[in-house]
Order: C-alpha cells, then structure tokens, then sequence
DNA sequence: GACGCGTGGCC
DNA sequence: TGGCCAAGCGT
C-alpha cells in the first residue's frame, strides 16, 4: 500500500468530517498550545468547556504569563494531571520574561518548554506552522497497529519507536497539522477502541488487522500493574466558623486545597492517624471527635477511602511543614479555591 | 523502563 | 463495583 493513498484518502475524509472544534479555529500558537495540553490523556468532551472558560478569563500568553498560580488551578480544577497547568504557567513566565514574547519556531524548540513532550511539540508545529512534524498519540498508536497489523505491545520501546518511523514515514510535507489531525480524528471517531467503524472508514482497503479479522483486538498493551487501595483520613477543624485548608505540595494534586490529613500506618488507628499528621503537616494539636463521612476515590494510581473526623483544636501553632500554607475559610468561600474532586466529595457531607 | 500523575465515561 | 481507556510528560 502506497503512503500516499493513505493521506489521499485520509485528507479527503477529514475534509468531509473534521469536527468543528475551537481549537481549530485558529493558528494562533497560543489557543492551539492550550488546547494540546489540555488534551493530554483527556477527552475532547471533557476539555471544551474548560477551554472556553480559559480563554476568556487568561486570552493570551501574556495574561497567563501575568496570572497567579491560584487563578491557573482554579481555571484547571477538575481537569486533572495538575501539573500540566503549573507546567503551562511557568511556559508562559519563560515565554514572556526570557523570550521576549517570541514563539518557538519549531517543534525542537516547543520541545523546551515544560510540559511539551514528543507528540505535543510535532502537534503544535505541523498545526500552527506546517512543520512536517509527526505525531503519535493513543489513537495514531491505535490506527498504525490495526492498519499495519503491529501486533507487539504498543507500549513496548521498540514497538514505540517503529510507530513514530511509521508516522514520520507518513506525515505530508503539504498539509501536516491537516494530516495528524485527521489520524487523531479517525482513531477518535471511526478506528475507536470498541466496536470500530470500519464500514466507514477511508482506510479500510489498505488496512491488515481489519483483512485479517483481527482490528478490534488491537493494540495489544502489557498488563498494568494491580493499583493499591490507602486507607487516609481528614480533619474538619472548625474554629469561629471557619474551616482550616491546607495547600498541598508538589505531586500529587499539588498547589490545591484540601481538609488536612494523610495516610494511615500499619498498625495505627484513624485517630491516632490523624492526630500525628495534624502534627507534622501543621504544627497543631488536636482532639479527633466523631467521624462524619467517609467517601472512596480512585486516582489514576491509586485508590483511596478517606475518612473524615470532627476535630477539636486544643494546642500547638500552625505552621505549614507538609503543606505549603494553611488557611481558615467560611463553607461559601470553599468554592474559590482550587479543590480536588475528593475533597469536594468531603464537603458534600458538611452541614449547610 | 517503570512510575507517578486525575478525572469521567463506558461496559 | 471494577477495569479500561483517553490528543502524554517528567523523572
């Protein structure tokens, strides 16, 4: 089969059938930055309302650059992968203070910002400047696995480096940003993961796994290791009806808020738990009262049931160690600052 | 190379 | 309920 039947085929089917997102509205490296970040690992779905809201508020590099890192996850909350936020704010600072305001002129060069990997890069400059750059995300792993019959695991290096080769093999000198978007659309849309369309798709003469019966099957993964299940617990201390927050560190959901805690030991009750992690995260001492919920979560890693307990404080002085600042904050005013998901599932229980 | 890193939808 | 997966990156 010809490459060049391919992108024939596959220029004229995203011709007919590209979506009319917002992102691609644009070339302005800015919006289509944003929007590949915020696609990392997240459905279109899920990332247009964010996307809109963004824009609005933070319109250019500048603004974002401009931006404190609180109005940046308050923006992001419920996205997820925190980090791509903060990644996006010091990438905008870099861009603006030490750039000059001056764009990457390649996708070598967007490879240098923080958060821009492999596939983000080549997204941007074959999008934004035509760059014949290559890219290969979940679905061009899962288009280039049916359509060559790869039956390795994609997530193997080697196999991994034949799907780029394959991409670049592919990827057109005329309309690159057209062609990878096109790859993306149609593992998005036709050569999905469950029940694949090939009855509509333009690839289906030249496709292996479909001839050999095998498309659905593929691409194969390695097995992912069993996600281990935490035990944590969390405090409600009130003092003149407020709520003490905490601002977690970097990793796992850093830079938002939450009902300060931790994990529980081996061998270690969830009051006692929680009263030590009261003391080496904050400095205060505390009386653990009535659990008032419980709620389970599950990370991409990791699961969780968090157990949330009344405190009463009764010593010490708080001084953020764990966390990185602690503050007092009325039920209303919760929704101002940037919360993960459990920590609003927590909140729920709380009396209005 | 293997992890750590969120959330929501689907079956 | 639980596993899988999604326009990945950094270490």
């Amino acid at each position: 089969m010809s490459s060049g039947r391919i992108q024939q085929a596959l220029l004229a089917w995203y011709g007919d059938n590209a979506r009319d997102l917002p992102w691609r509205r644009s070339r302005d490296p800015y919006r289509v930055w944003l929007s590949e970040v915020m696609l990392q690992q997240t459905r279109v779905e899920t990332v247009l309302p964010y996307y809109e809201r963004w824009l609005e508020r933070l319109p250019t590099v500048a603004a974002l650059a401009a931006a404190d890192e609180e109005t940046v996850l308050r923006l992001w909350q419920g996205l997820g992968y925190y980090r791509r936020a903060r990644n996006l704010h010091r990438a905008a600072r870099a861009i603006v203070e030490e750039r000059g305001g001056r764009w990457p002129a390649s996708a070598a060069e967007w490879r240098q910002l923080p958060g821009v990997g492999r596939y983000t890069a080549g997204a941007i400059a074959s999008i934004t400047r035509g760059e014949p750059a290559a890219v290969v995300d979940g679905n061009v792993k899962r288009v280039l696995a049916r359509l060559f019959l790869i039956d390795e695991p994609v997530d193997d290096a080697a196999t991994l480096r034949r799907l780029w080769l394959l991409a670049e093999s592919l990827v057109p000198a005329a309309a690159p940003g057209d062609f990878n978007q096109a790859l993306m659309e149609l593992g998005a849309r036709i050569c999905r993961p469950r029940r694949p369309r090939c009855d509509l798709c333009p690839l289906r003469p030249d496709c292996r796994g479909r001839r050999a019966g095998v498309a659905e099957s593929l691409p194969r993964r390695r097995r992912r290791r069993p996600i281990p299940h935490r035990q944590e617990v969390a405090a409600l201390v009130v003092r003149g009806g407020r709520y003490l927050l905490g601002r977690r560190p970097p990793g796992l959901l850093g830079g938002l808020w939450e009902f300060p805690g931790g994990p529980v030991a081996e061998g270690e009750s969830p009051p006692q738990a929680l009263a030590r992690a009261l003391v080496e995260r904050l400095g205060i001492e505390v009386d653990v009262g009535p659990r008032l919920a419980a709620v389970d979560h599950a990370y991409s890693h990791l699961k969780v049931t968090v157990a949330l307990y009344r405190c009463r404080l009764t010593g010490g002085e708080l001084r953020p160690a764990y966390h990185t600042a602690a503050r007092w904050l009325r039920r209303r005013q919760l929704g101002d600052l940037p919360l993960p998901r459990v920590t609003r599932k927590l909140a729920r229980h709380l009396a209005a």
